[in-house]
DNA sequence: TAGAACTTTGACTACGTAGTCACAAACCTC
DNA sequence: GAGGTTTGTGACTACGTAGTCAAAGTTCTA
């Protein structure tokens, strides 16, 4: 019996009808669409004029119900709306796009497992998987799911899948701001991390233990740990100013960057005659505060692309590569990070 | 014949699998896994039991393909990171999951029209469709689609479909932003505009015309408009300075005013000493920048709450509402305004 | 010019699900 | 205890698409 209950929504056409239409098979019109060979030029004109007057549009659920796949990614992130996540996600839309995969996204709700976003993506139906701006409870990230899986982060257990990690280079980004503080005479550099359970913060706290290991520097105490928000910044920055041997800071963002210049202003350092803050992101507005600050570039854009490829070539039935992909960084010097100052010098 | 190429993936099991394993009929399986009455405890048990055992799932594109319907919304965006659209995008990630529906973003590429974006949507399969953050080249929105439309912003007319308009109310905010400089004593308040094909930065231009003019203030000319950045914002802010009666300063978001105060410091003008500036957002760092900005916060979670409302009721078969909705906005005072200060006191 | 090879077209089928209907069994109601 | 209603279950079907195969027509080859 045909299913037709009262709240069932009209459709369009489908090939059948654009079919009778051009008077051809259903198959006939299959190819046409598909641009599969051997169909004569008139029937491809004749079904291609039917295709424009009945407005006719491929339903994909009917592909997907056959081929067993949707032609779409799904993309698990946090939710948050910083700078990084948000301009990786839309570079990964892009980046979908331009292969011909539309995007699906499911948001991490604050104390879920990333498990409950990734079988809210199978369910609807994606052909692989991104794990952006991953975080964890310590423990190493566990999934399961059938599909390809790439992690721009650390690495991830997939049961019975493969996976991959693809990721901007935060660890060495994190050495570069370190190594640049200390290439300007500071005697050792503070740093203001993220959240411990993200990767991207454990990574730039990696990276500068380090930095400052190789370069010989005693490694200073983290103050209160920072969530990312200027507010959070604010703080350590109060923290550290209260402390007379900090002359060197590095911000694991520029949001903090922005807190802790708040705080040094207050009380009465200048930056960088006092204290020097390298931060991370390069946001836009990074060159324009008071005084411009220094940071750590990540090339956004070449990460989701280079993530969108490795999937890709995943789903297409290729094995999981071996090795990570670090995309490059780029330290940007601005106004906010100087030479030490001279100690002040003896009465003369 | 089976469609079985080598290229297609392994699929879990279906209904029909589940219900050989619990001995009863893949009907029956439908009706357990929907929560429908009329299942027997034991079988009901018998049946969740096999869904456990085989790790079934409910495959969405079958049910798309029956039902017509996908639990689907799209959302079409400019694909910018700025903080507003992004804070939005996410908000209505938010929202849909909380009423079971998946979140599907189509970006639109620079110069293409925003119905290529719509026809990604639609080809996918979505049951509704979101226009966020929406520009237009000056001539009005029409699109065609044959499923409702929730536009963030201006009205748009689409073809067959229902429609509908929510927002916060820029007109409004820009209005109150405009009167709390004039109450401080600004005999005029100059405004720094985004791009006029945003309805956004029209809106903003709008509201600050309508509070000058019903305080009787003069209408400044604009300086050159700004592009959301604060480059552009910096490039206002340099124009603005070199002009002698600028004592206050509306900027139609934060990180054009976070470029006006770095101009502003650049000349030497002291803010709000010489001129108050108010941002607009209120992102995290506006309360850390030196000064603090006041700036007006738009309510992005309110506004993709409601949009998602008002659509769902358009999908579920009821009539487009007939009158736009706004959500309030909420104006911050920092210390970035104040009292217009004394002309300079004649020589005692 | 016979046969092979290719081109063009269509009939048939399966993908996994839920609506419709049929029917038996159990439960009422008076 | 006859008739009606409710409960529990399954058979059958359609949704729109593309793979497989068959068949007819066309071109090429020896």
């Amino acid at each position: 019996m045909a299913v037709t209950g009262p709240g069932r929504p009209r459709r369009g056409p489908g090939m059948t009808e654009v079919a009778r239409a051009a008077g051809v098979s259903q198959k006939t019109v299959s190819r046409v669409v598909n641009g599969e060979p051997h169909v004569s030029p008139e029937v491809r004109d004749r079904v291609l004029r039917a295709v424009q007057e009945l407005g006719y549009r491929p339903n994909n659920a009917a592909r997907a119900l056959l081929l067993g796949r949707y032609r779409r990614i799904g993309v698990v992130s946090l939710g948050s709306a910083l700078y990084g996540p948000s301009t990786l996600l839309l570079a990964l839309e892009r980046a979908m796009h331009r292969v011909g995969y539309s995007f699906a996204l499911a948001g991490t709700l604050e104390g879920q497992p990333v498990q409950v976003a990734v079988e809210a993506l199978l369910e609807q139906g994606v052909d692989g998987i991104v794990l952006s701006e991953p975080i964890d409870d310590g423990a190493p990230l566990r999934l399961s799911a059938d599909v390809p899986v790439v992690s721009l982060g650390e690495g991830v257990e997939v049961g019975q899948g493969r996976s991959a990690v693809v990721g901007a280079d935060g660890l060495v980004a994190a050495r570069i701001a370190t190594e640049h503080l200390l290439s300007l005479g500071h005697r050792t550099v503070w740093h203001i991390p993220g959240p411990h359970d993200w990767w991207a913060a454990r990574d730039r706290v990696r990276g500068w233990r380090e930095a400052l290991a190789a370069a010989g520097a005693p490694e200073p105490p983290l103050p209160v740990e920072g969530d990312w928000s200027p507010a959070s910044g604010y703080a350590a920055g109060r923290q550290l100013a209260g402390l007379s041997d900090v002359t060197a800071v590095f911000a694991a963002n520029d949001d903090m960057a922005i807190g802790a210049l708040r705080a040094f202003a207050e009380a009465g350092l200048s930056v960088p005659g006092d204290v020097s803050v390298v931060g991370f992101d390069d946001i836009p507005a990074a060159a324009y505060l008071s005084p411009p600050l220094t940071t750590v570039r990540q090339d956004f854009t070449a990460v989701a692309d280079r993530a969108v490829d490795v999937l890709i070539a995943m789903i297409e039935g290729g094995p999981a590569p071996a090795e990570r992909t670090d995309i490059p960084v780029e330290l940007t010097v601005r106004a906010s990070s100087g030479p030490v100052r001279e100690p002040a010098p003896p009465l003369r």
